[in-house]
DNA sequence: GCATTTTGGTAACAATGTCACCGAACAATG
DNA sequence: CATTGTTCGGTGACATTGTTACCAAAATGC
């Protein structure tokens, strides 16, 4: 639980190399005009973030606009009773846009951002992404397409709580976090996190779904058996 | 609930006079500098919605940035179920931020904004909205504080609805609906959409406490007969 | 007046949240 | 290995909230 957090300055070579590098990968960037992708690769620092540590969170107030290289970043709201809830997850290629609100609004907020992964971003200095966002209409639209995304997700997680059923909603997260091997590796108590309900809850729901045989359960993991009846619950109404 | 939109355009003295006017009320955008005031005056047009039209929703994209000069705006989602939850209200002073991430990511989105009241609105086209945002670090601001602040908003629904308890909820927009007369005007039907929940939870809640005395019920309005005990109620982990 | 719509009341039941407690599985230790 | 403490999950009882299916009174339109 420790936040960590390692700055990188890379060596001119791996520079040169970068720059033909993180920007192209991505839709949205790579669209970008040649001067806008020098001042991104040339004033930013690549920031490496270790796995579990808070990128941002109520007492820690970022001071560079972020974009993910790699990894995940898990935003979540804390209750005063200790509940969670996520409300959404930035992925490669994406802003992470409470940042921006923050650098530019001076504004807190009291969801935290956490690294899922090891997560490796491009870091600009405020002053540099003030000067991207007056300069290139295409960066703005980045940025705000950033906004309208995490707007949108906010939403269906409001519709999601406030109408939805635990069951469906329960079938559908199994189904967004399930490997390649069909098993999802997370505890009843961190899915009940996911969907902002009580550990309780989840335990009975998946006592039933075993009971239908749809998933197999041992101590940390969920096998799904029959992903086929599962995406029918899930698909109900979604 | 007739849609309706009136397009003011204003004579040359009426917009002499609008340009010391509208701007210089709202703290965020009278520091701005004189430019760029001159800009949004000049360039803006002054609309007006009746009361109970549709703003925007998810058949009409906007295609101005707006800044609200009198009235409310409720922004609200509604389910396929036909279940409503509000979401924020705009007051004067603010901007519709739903509008600005319409207009320059051109997405849709499954909210919809009402007319509470009659509102007058300064409405910036996209073209003169991109180039105050390239201007002026202020402007930037004004719209980036903008976004933070229904963030924010978005945040504390999600909590409430998540891990708050609905008679809670309930004192609490009572208070906050509850005019100079201590009355709210609203059918428990419209109290139920306020909180996206059911008619039915509204009745039995403002039953339970017309009988502590707390209320009195006349049908469409509610008369808050014991501020104090509603308060402390609502004031109970908020 | 009459018919229709809107508003609110109610009861029974289903789904979800809360509380209290338990035991099994796992990790750390000597 | 045995001991200890912690994490994880199971369970029953009960409270709260959501759903369904009605009903009657009040307002509205004709």
């Amino acid at each position: 639980m420790q936040a960590y957090c390692r700055i990188y300055v890379p060596h001119d070579y791996e520079m040169e190399h970068m720059t033909e590098n993180w920007i192209e990968q991505f839709q949205g960037l790579s669209s970008l005009d040649g001067e806008v992708k020098h001042t991104m690769t040339h004033k930013s620092q690549i920031i490496s973030y270790a796995k579990n540590s808070v990128i941002f969170g109520s007492d820690k107030a970022p001071d560079h606009f972020l974009i993910l290289l790699s990894g995940t970043v898990r935003v979540q709201q804390l209750s005063e009773a200790g509940r969670e809830i996520v409300l959404y997850r930035v992925h490669a290629g994406q802003s992470c846009v409470l940042t921006t609100a923050c650098l530019l609004a001076y504004e807190d907020y009291s969801a935290e951002g956490i690294a899922e992964t090891e997560v490796k971003a491009a870091a600009l200095p405020r002053a540099v992404f003030n000067q991207l966002i007056a300069q290139s209409d295409e960066f703005r639209r980045f940025v705000f397409s950033a906004y309208s995304r995490r707007m949108t997700d906010l939403f269906t997680v409001i519709e999601d709580i406030a109408f939805q059923r635990m069951d469906i909603r329960l079938a559908q997260k199994l189904l967004e976090l399930g490997n390649e091997d069909a098993q999802v590796k997370s505890t009843h108590q961190k899915m009940a996190a996911e969907l902002g309900t009580a550990r309780e809850v989840i335990s009975r729901l998946l006592q039933e779904f075993q009971r239908r045989e749809w998933i197999a359960q041992s101590r940390g993991t969920i096998k799904l058996l029959n992903g086929g009846e599962i995406k029918k619950l899930a698909i109900t109404s979604a």
